[in-house]
DNA sequence: ACCGGCAGTTGACCTCGGTCAATTGAATGC
DNA sequence: GCATTCAATTGACCGAGGTCAACTGCCGGT
């Protein structure tokens, strides 16, 4: 590599990577000093996306993956009749693009939900500091690893579950990630519309919102427009798997 | 690496990767002459498993990641109320365990449909390998994120299809596989129960069966048991994609 | 501060696919 | 070769969630 990009003043770095306040859930996490130090410099830009401004799109060129900064976003596959379906939201601290890695172009689409800032990884660049510094390789694959297991759960959702356990999932995920980012543990701000929701979740957006109702009712949650509170975690957390009246066994046949 | 290794004699050479029928669709695409030469070596064992044999289960230690070689295999997470959901089936030349990279275990189950035969990529090894040829890293990452565009349609399957497509989609998808390994492109010998097929799809294991009763009797196959005869490849793939009486478009919103 | 439009909610109705039950038939064991 | 078993099929019925339509109320723009 060239070593203009090793020597870094300490202004660049207090602005990027090894400052940024969520460095431990975003690509590093087990890379130290020096190899911290390469990371850091094959971070190029920081862009901010405006509410509903696209990322990258279905056939762009695979340029650089992207780490969320601030705010969240939403990817998304849209096939020709114009249907789509939302694959992921995106928080803080959480990586995206990897999707494009097979076939060097975007598959999918990613676009923000709110204002929100965006760090870019060229991926060129990430893999020069990866022939240098294997760790990071191995943690890239750990990252993509952990994507691929957060979509087996949303799938068994889309298998398995009702609709009321999917919304009750979906919310436990949301806390579980916020709590992670040490918010207040028990309210949301939902930056993804209704129809965004009940998309991601294979239902229509009447569901969603009956079921909103319902657990407000119930007592286990208040919910306003885009802010939800958590009033009973414990009922939540019920909500989130089936209780069968029958305990109807799936099968295990061969 | 140990130099002992490296040095193959042709015979173990051509027991394995260098002469797989496969070895295009396996890792070492894009790989050749020497790195192929150390992959190899990094290729420890060849197992075969009878029809029903657990491959890995949930919190089995990572240790390798896994070739088909022959038969298939498929994939499936289990709760502890004991429902199941099958991730996918794997064909020959297809990689898997790629999900136990995140948290150094397995998080699902592995067995095989069939008598199969596996090459085991031992993890270790496989990296100290990668370290010395980087191509293998970035073919590795090709391959999750392959996978991980798979795991994206079918999950927009089992948001957004009703069960006609879903089971068109699943044949057709196992068509296109089979082709690739160049077997006669219209007839299937399907591996799987209905019960996993069903699970697959999202669907019950009746509604298979009329799908099935239905496509023969519109003339599209000829299902005898486990074998399949796509006799009219061109209107399967019409019912690929819900044929919306009114072209109702799935919204857009922001 | 009013208006327009769209996100969200609610209700009435209907349909697709699930449930339950009976039957067929292919494989395996004695 | 017959019985047992379980995969697969078929039919009758039902219900969760989708569809359609009407309404409410935010929010943004001028």
């Amino acid at each position: 590599m060239d070593s203009g990009a090793v020597i870094l003043d300490l202004n660049q770095l207090r602005r990027s990577c090894a400052s940024c306040a969520l460095h431990e859930l975003c690509l590093p996490a087990g890379i130290y000093g020096d190899d911290l130090r390469q990371l850091d410099a094959a971070i190029r830009d920081k862009r901010t996306l405006e509410r509903g401004a696209t990322l990258y799109r279905d056939g762009d060129a695979f340029r650089a993956l992207y780490v969320v900064r601030s705010g969240s976003l939403k990817t998304f596959l849209q096939n020709e009749a114009g249907d789509l379906q939302i694959l992921a939201f995106h928080l803080p601290g959480e990586i995206l693009g990897f999707d494009a890695l097979a076939s060097n172009q975007h598959v999918s689409q990613a676009e923000a939900l709110e204002h929100s800032s965006i760090c870019e990884l060229p991926y060129a660049r990430l893999m020069q500091v990866s022939n240098e510094v294997p760790a990071l390789h191995r943690q890239l694959m750990r990252v993509i690893s952990r994507e691929m297991v957060a979509e087996h759960r949303h799938l068994v959702m889309m298998g398995r579950q009702p609709a009321q356990e999917r919304l009750a999932i979906f919310l436990q995920n949301l806390v579980d990630r916020y709590a992670h980012l040490s918010r207040d543990d028990i309210s949301l701000t939902l930056s993804m519309s209704r129809y965004d929701i009940a998309n991601y979740l294979g239902l229509v957006v009447e569901t969603v919102s009956r079921l909103f109702t319902r657990m407000q009712e119930t007592g286990v949650l208040e919910v306003n427009r885009k802010s939800v509170r958590i009033l009973r975690p414990d009922l939540l957390a019920e909500l989130c798997s089936t209780q069968h009246p029958v305990p109807m066994k799936r099968h295990d046949h061969d």
